[in-house]
RNA sequence: UGGGGUAUAGUGUAACGGUAGCACGACUGACUCUGAAUCAGUUAGUUGGGGUUCAAAUCCCUGUACCCCAACCA
């Protein structure tokens, strides 16, 4: 029983993958499940479509089915190519393929024109000339019931011609709609005669001027997910309340009627997912750009480091329910660790160097040590690292007058250099400030590689290169964009902008890098030992490279630093 | 005349009338040529109140809280 309920648990589907489960035992689509990922392209994906994305495309590939790539481009306003084509981009990355079905709203919008004729036939449809603020206070209110248009009762003929000359470019914006006609008292506000057709003489990005009336979503998307032959329409909890109209329409129509199902798109902590916000952060210079390594946009993630893999483990780690949540950024990141451990080359990095001198080493004299490439995958290999008599290590790592529980480098002590030798600081060399600027050091040959043929050990081991041999880089540090977990917790008056981390962003010109990664190219990861996962950045180039944080190692000195400050 | 949804450790989820489990986080410890990883352990939960039942997170009744809806946006 033990065994058969472990299975169970990882068998357990979420309400959405059971829904199409039933379906496919009962044969409700004829064995076929067919989703769509369908973005409107005005803006850039973020990693809460990357929940969507993978639940769609996830479920297709789960169940031999298919998942479309659609755009709604319904609303030639706020559409624009650049968006089409990130996002064509950022859901490939993720790993998805639509196949031959890449699909756009604006391809059907001729049916879309001929089925609302038909609606007009049947007496279901009419176009009203009550203006934007008329049509508010026929609408009612929550608590209240609308009232009919005076226009709701024109004849069938009557609203072709109108509908007609509205789609030729007769009448001036805002000044028709075309509208369902349904029932304005009914207690869900969408069903009080919705509008279908709007006139707007706005070019749209694939159509041109071809069309001056657009499609509402309501009316649209359910046609696109009839035309598509869409088994499964999923989209996000807001949407629960537009379902009867969704159906509405179909039914009005008696054409093919797929089954919509609503899931709780994704919250993080210590960001946001709003559209319009992350457009206000990039306009108001909060951040350079949508892609952003700051950014929760996947096109930001992708310049911070993140790969495809570990985002799609997050989207499957967190489920998909019918409740509002905020996930724990920690979650994402334990995600991408996971990855980025198993699969990135290590190399040593020196982010802020303090110059070591071994006054015993040979001048002129130089090792070419072997360094593991990633002890977790042994197929990696190894390398060469070369060493010196004029090294850097880390600044963190020395300390003349050590707390407790500091492993690392002091006058006196003996450490290892990893791969290397072990040393021992001799003498501290400081300027006339009093800051420490170099230390001098010995070291035992006989250590070689790494290891005491004495047996002796050491309490810690340090990153280093060779000065001789370093790269210079530069460093990009990230944080949080904001300092709250809910960026929208601020004080009354003031939005999200106020909660921005003002440290978000530390660059560090002056690091020094092994020189194994000469070649790196733009999106190339690793793990600076000790460090964290940096990833290769855009900007890099074999003169000056350029490095961007992903994510530190978990630090257990810097826990234990931050309890013996409290003390 | 309001309607539609939803509540399980700090967080995210599972348990489909039958032992409240998993993951993240936090905290111990072991191991370690990354204070990483790994391993072992600790921590902590069913929205309140009634009822049905041998047995309730689950079914019923009744409160409470939160989310969504009154764009010619999606």
């Amino acid at each position: 029983m033990t065994e058969t309920n472990e299975q169970n648990n990882e068998q357990r589907l979420d309400f959405i993958r059971q829904i199409v489960a039933d379906d496919l035992e009962k044969g409700t689509w004829d064995g076929r499940v067919h989703t769509r990922f369908p973005p409107e392209p005005n803006g850039y994906l973020h990693i809460g479509h990357a929940k969507s994305i993978c639940l769609n495309f996830g479920i297709a590939s789960e169940f031999g089915g298919k998942c479309n790539l659609r755009f709604d481009d319904t609303n030639p306003c706020k559409e624009e190519q650049e968006y089409v084509d990130s996002i064509i981009e950022d859901v490939k990355w993720l790993g998805w393929d639509w196949e031959d079905r890449l699909y756009f709203a604006s391809d059907y919008f001729q049916q879309m024109y001929d089925w609302a004729v038909e609606l007009i036939k049947k007496g279901a449809a009419y176009v009203c000339d009550l203006t934007a603020e008329e049509m508010r206070e026929y609408r009612g209110t929550l608590t209240e019931p609308g009232k009919n248009s005076p226009y709701r009762d024109r004849s069938a003929e009557e609203n072709l011609d109108l509908f007609t000359r509205m789609k030729n470019g007769e009448f001036p914006d805002g000044s028709k709609t075309l509208k369902a006609k349904i029932d304005m008292a009914s207690p869900n506000v969408n069903l009080r005669d919705p509008v279908m057709y709007r006139i707007l003489h706005a070019a749209h990005h694939r159509t041109g001027d071809a069309w001056c009336i657009y499609p509402m979503y309501d009316w649209a998307h359910g046609l696109e997910d009839s035309v598509e032959g869409i088994t499964h329409s999923i989209c996000t909890l807001e949407f629960e309340n537009h379902r009867p109209l969704y159906d509405w329409f179909l039914d009005a129509l008696e054409i093919y009627h797929p089954r919509q199902s609503e899931f709780a798109r994704l919250n993080l902590t210590y960001t946001m997912m709003s559209k319009r916000k992350l457009l206000q952060l990039v306009k108001d210079g909060h951040v350079n750009g949508w892609d952003d390594p700051r950014m929760p946009t996947l096109s930001g993630l992708r310049r911070r480091g993140f790969s495809p893999e570990s985002i799609r483990t997050f989207c499957k780690t967190i489920g998909v329910n019918k409740f509002n949540s905020t996930v724990d950024y920690a979650l994402l990141e334990h995600c991408l660790r996971q990855h980025l451990n198993a699969t990135s080359p290590r190399v040593m990095a020196v982010l802020n160097p303090l110059k070591v001198v071994i006054t015993n080493y040979p001048d002129g004299q130089a090792d070419d040590l072997d360094a593991v490439n990633n002890p977790e995958d042994v197929s990696a290999g190894t390398r060469k690292v070369p060493f010196g008599k004029v090294l850097y290590i880390e600044q963190e790592d020395f300390m003349e007058e050590p707390p407790k529980k500091f492993f690392r480098l002091a006058p006196g002590r003996e450490v290892r250099l990893r791969y290397a030798f072990f040393i021992t600081c001799n003498e501290v060399i400081k300027d006339e400030a009093g800051n420490i600027v170099e230390l001098h050091c010995t070291y035992d040959p006989e250590t070689r590689g790494g290891d005491a043929p004495d047996g002796r050990k050491v309490k810690a081991t340090l990153h280093w290169v060779s000065a001789e041999h370093a790269l210079n880089a530069e460093v990009r540090l990230y944080d949080h964009l904001f300092t709250k977990e809910n960026p929208d917790d601020v004080p009354e008056g003031q939005d999200f902008a106020a909660n921005t981390n003002p440290d978000s962003l530390k660059v560090l010109e002056n690091c020094k890098i092994e020189p194994s990664v000469k070649d790196t190219k733009p999106l190339d990861r690793l793990q600076f030992e000790r460090l964290g996962y940096f990833c290769t950045d855009k900007d890099s180039t074999p003169e000056k490279l350029v490095f961007n944080k992903t994510v530190g190692l978990k630090d257990t000195w810097a826990k234990i630093q931050k309890q013996q400050k409290k003390k």
